[in-house]
DNA sequence: ACCCAGGTGGCCC
DNA sequence: GGGCCACATGGG
């Protein structure tokens, strides 16, 4: 079915399978764990290399603070906001990044929805250009909070599409999103949901190594070859 | 006492 | 364009 330890899988046939496979086991999810574009944007920023787990205990500080909230967090004192965050570790620099962010948005824009009402391929560019916002927030900030079809790669996507596929883990970012998102249909809930699909299967496998360049026949595998039975 | 987590940016060659 | 490094807390 897939072409296997190669760098590269083009066939939509395999990206649907995999999802059909992924959707029976866990159903439609259709999802990113926030309320509010603000709480995407936060969490999109506090998960960066770090567990959800420690992300949450930081959210939950700023809700008790009723600071769930970018223009909010854009006046708060800069030691005050640090202290909330701590748990989510890298807590100066994010503190400092969440601020400017902020900034940036209320300075140039009425609104949060203003600046996320922009075109996918504009937006895309601007949340670039902002410190702390890499290609994975960007996209997951496009796709979750301004809801427009961008195909979030993150290390979750990468070391299941290495296990099953043998796509290099270190693929570059562009490469395996243009690759995705050549092979099936660009939809927004197909996006939204193929992702958290991904991210479900591999929280319940977050705890495998790598696996080595050219032998991706592992434990994930057999788990797929376990889920179409 | 390690290694890892839903990255990003800076610096060096 | 690649290869390191710092950033920091909490869990296995």
């Amino acid at each position: 079915m897939a072409a296997r330890a190669c760098g590269c899988v083009k066939d939509s046939l395999t990206y649907y399978m995999m999802y059909k496979m992924l959707r029976n086991r866990f159903g439609y999810l259709d999802w990113w764990p926030g309320e509010t574009n603000d709480e995407i944007i936060i969490g999109a920023i506090l998960t960066q290399q770090t567990s959800w787990k420690n992300v949450e205990r930081a959210l939950a500080n700023l809700k008790e603070s009723h600071a769930v909230n970018l223009k909010k967090i854009g006046r708060m004192n800069l030691k005050k906001l640090e202290n909330l965050l701590k748990p989510s570790g890298f807590y100066h620099q994010k503190a400092r990044r969440l601020k400017a962010i902020s900034k940036y948005i209320y300075n140039n824009y009425i609104s949060l929805d203003e600046l996320l009402s922009k075109d996918r391929v504009s937006l895309r560019k601007e949340l670039l250009s902002l410190d702390g916002v890499g290609k994975e927030t960007a996209d997951s900030i496009i796709l979750y909070a301004a809801e427009k079809p961008a195909f979030v790669v993150d290390a979750y996507a990468r070391r299941i599409l290495n296990r099953v596929y043998g796509i290099d883990t270190d693929i570059e970012y562009d490469k395996l999103c243009v690759m995705i998102e050549g092979a099936i249909k660009r939809d927004l809930g197909l996006y939204k949901d193929f992702h958290a699909q991904l991210v479900e299967l591999g929280k319940r496998h977050c705890r495998l190594k790598p696996v080595c360049k050219g032998c991706p026949i592992n434990e994930h595998c057999a788990y797929f070859i376990s889920l179409t039975k």
